[in-house]
DNA sequence: CGTTTTAATCGGACTGATTACGATTTAATT
DNA sequence: AATTAAATCGTAATCAGTCCGATTAAAACG
C-alpha cells in the first residue's frame, strides 16, 4: 500500500475531510518521496492548481504533521517537509543525503549512554539526523 | 578567560575589526550563557543602543557563526544562538533543558555505530540535541 | 439523489524576520 | 594626524508564513 493511501486513510479515521486539494498535496509529497522545501511545496502546487492559496498549504502542512502523517525539519534554514516514512515506527531517525536529498532510517544508539552523562536529568526528547552522500551518489561521484 | 575575551581574540586574530556594536553583542551573548532567540537579541540590543540596526545584528551572527564563536541551532521555528561554549572541542552536543533554556555538553556516541547501518554511504556532519528537564529544574519542579 | 451542515478553501491584505544598499562613520595602520 | 577599507546606519524591500471574512464543497442524512 502506497503511502499517498495510508495518509488518506489515516484522514479518514480522524475525521478530517479528503479535499482534492489535500489528495494533490499528499500526491505530489508521495511522488517526491523525498524532503522538499515547503517553498517549492508552495511555488509549485500553486503553478499546477492556479486559484490554490498559502493559507490551504500552509495550512495543511501543519495539520498533516500534527495528524503524523508528515514530517518536517530545517536544512540550510529551510523548512523541509516529507510523508511520514514509517508508519509502523512513529520514531526512528535520518540519514539525508545531500546530493540526492533521498532519506534513509537508521536506528537510534541508546539512551542511557547520554543518561549517563546526565545524572538527575529527565530527557523528554531529542533531535537527530545524519547527513553526507549516500552509496549510490558516493560511487556515482567517486568518492 | 572569559569566553567573550575568547571571542574577542578570535576576532582580532582573523583580521576581523573589534567595533564598539561586536564588543556589545558578545558582552551581552557572554552574560546570557545559553541559547537567545535571534529576535530577542536584536529587540533588546536595539533597545540599549538606539540607532543600532538590524544589519549590523543579523549580519555579525553570521560572521560569528563562520568564525567559530557563536552557534546557531533552531528551537520551535526560532532562530537561537549562544556563544561556543567549548572552543577547545568544537564537536559536541548539548542537553538543552526545555525550563531554564540552560545548556549542557554531552559526547556523542560512537558515529561508527551508524556508520554499520549506511554501508557505503560517506557520512559528512550530523546534528543531535537532547531535550528535557536538568537535573535542578527536574527537583524543583518535583519530576 | 437533493438538502443541510460545517469544515475547508479562497483571496488578498498583513505581520514579522531577515536582507539589500548607498551614504556615512570609524577601527586600525602608517 | 591622515589614510583607507571595513563596518555601520537608516531606510526600504523581500520573503515566509498567518489572518480573516466571504464563499465553496465534502460528508452525512433523509
Amino acid at each position: 500500500m502506497s503511502q499517498a493511501r495510508i495518509a488518506i486513510e489515516k484522514m479518514k479515521q480522524s475525521g478530517m475531510r479528503v479535499t482534492k486539494q489535500r489528495r494533490a498535496l499528499v500526491a505530489y509529497l508521495d511522488k517526491s518521496g523525498r524532503f522538499v522545501p515547503v517553498t517549492q511545496l508552495d511555488r509549485y502546487m500553486r503553478s499546477q492548481y492556479p486559484g490554490l492559496s498559502h493559507d490551504t498549504i500552509y495550512r495543511n502542512v501543519k495539520a498533516f504533521e500534527q495528524l503524523g502523517i508528515l514530517e518536517s525539519d530545517v536544512e540550510n534554514e529551510q523548512a523541509i517537509v516529507k510523508l511520514q516514512c514509517d508508519f509502523q515506527h512513529p520514531h526512528h531517525h535520518h540519514f539525508i543525503c545531500t546530493n540526492c536529498h533521498r532519506v534513509q532510517e537508521v536506528k537510534m544508539c541508546p539512551l542511557e549512554y547520554f543518561e549517563d552523562q546526565l545524572p538527575g536529568a529527565k530527557i523528554a526528547s531529542h533531535n537527530f539526523e545524519l547527513y553526507g552522500l549516500c552509496a549510490e551518489c558516493a560511487q556515482k561521484l567517486g568518492r
